[in-house]
DNA sequence: TATATTTGCAACCGATCAGTTGCTTATACA
DNA sequence: TGTATAAGCAACTGATCGGTTGCAAATATA
């Protein structure tokens, strides 16, 4: 089982999960009523995103919330960044481009989600 | 064919290659004898880097160099730059990481990797 | 020209992946 | 207590992945 946080958000679906949930806390059923596809093929994407500490769940009766635990992001960044002066020039400071998607605001929309 | 930057980069005899190639151009054959795998298998990675734009390909004759391109890098960098919130306080900066690695110089070696 | 070297192409294989469906378990509520 | 809801478990499926081997094409060199 390759488990790392490469791998999990090589998956498009498994980042969109993350840009939902960064948003607000949902329960299982919410995050899967957010996609065209069934629940347990959602709920197999959590899993492996808990599995890889990206995800933490919060049991409460019978829902499980789903919180954003990012931290683990910090070891691709890390990655990325002994390559940086191959791609520096191109983008002055991830700060910047942190500004120009927060400018244009609206995420991209995808196909496989709802509505 | 699902062939964008993140699904390059979540294998890591890519990431290796990657690392290989960032220090110098080297021809295709070399960077196979790099590894314990066929030199296929290690030319089917590097059609994959090359067709997500992380490799270019310099042809010398009968040759091929291996040329970084890693401006792409970005794209990633970027995505998780909007959630910094959640990891920047484990990591005050990608600078502060990149020193870290840096000053220990010596890159992990991997069971894959050969001598 | 003959031969060695670098690479590409294609077929094959087992494992993993992303998704489905059906059923069970556990909690909440009328 | 009975019923609805949230979630987990398990089996199945087709597609893709990472790797192999064998062979052909193109270039360099003796």
């Amino acid at each position: 089982m390759r488990r790392d946080v490469f791998q999990a958000i090589a998956d498009p679906t498994r980042r969109e999960i993350i840009g939902v949930i960064a948003k607000e806390s949902l329960t299982l059923n919410a995050v899967a009523a957010t996609f065209d596809m069934s629940r347990q093929a959602v709920s197999k994407h959590i899993k492996i995103l808990v599995e890889c500490g990206l995800i933490e769940l919060e049991t409460q009766g019978r829902e499980r919330y789903c919180k954003p635990r990012l931290e683990k992001l910090g070891e691709i960044s890390g990655w990325i960044a002994q390559y940086r002066q191959y791609w520096a020039s191109h983008l002055d400071s991830m700060e910047d481009y942190l500004n120009e998607i927060q400018k244009t605001a609206k995420p991209k929309q995808h196909a496989t989600r709802k509505k």
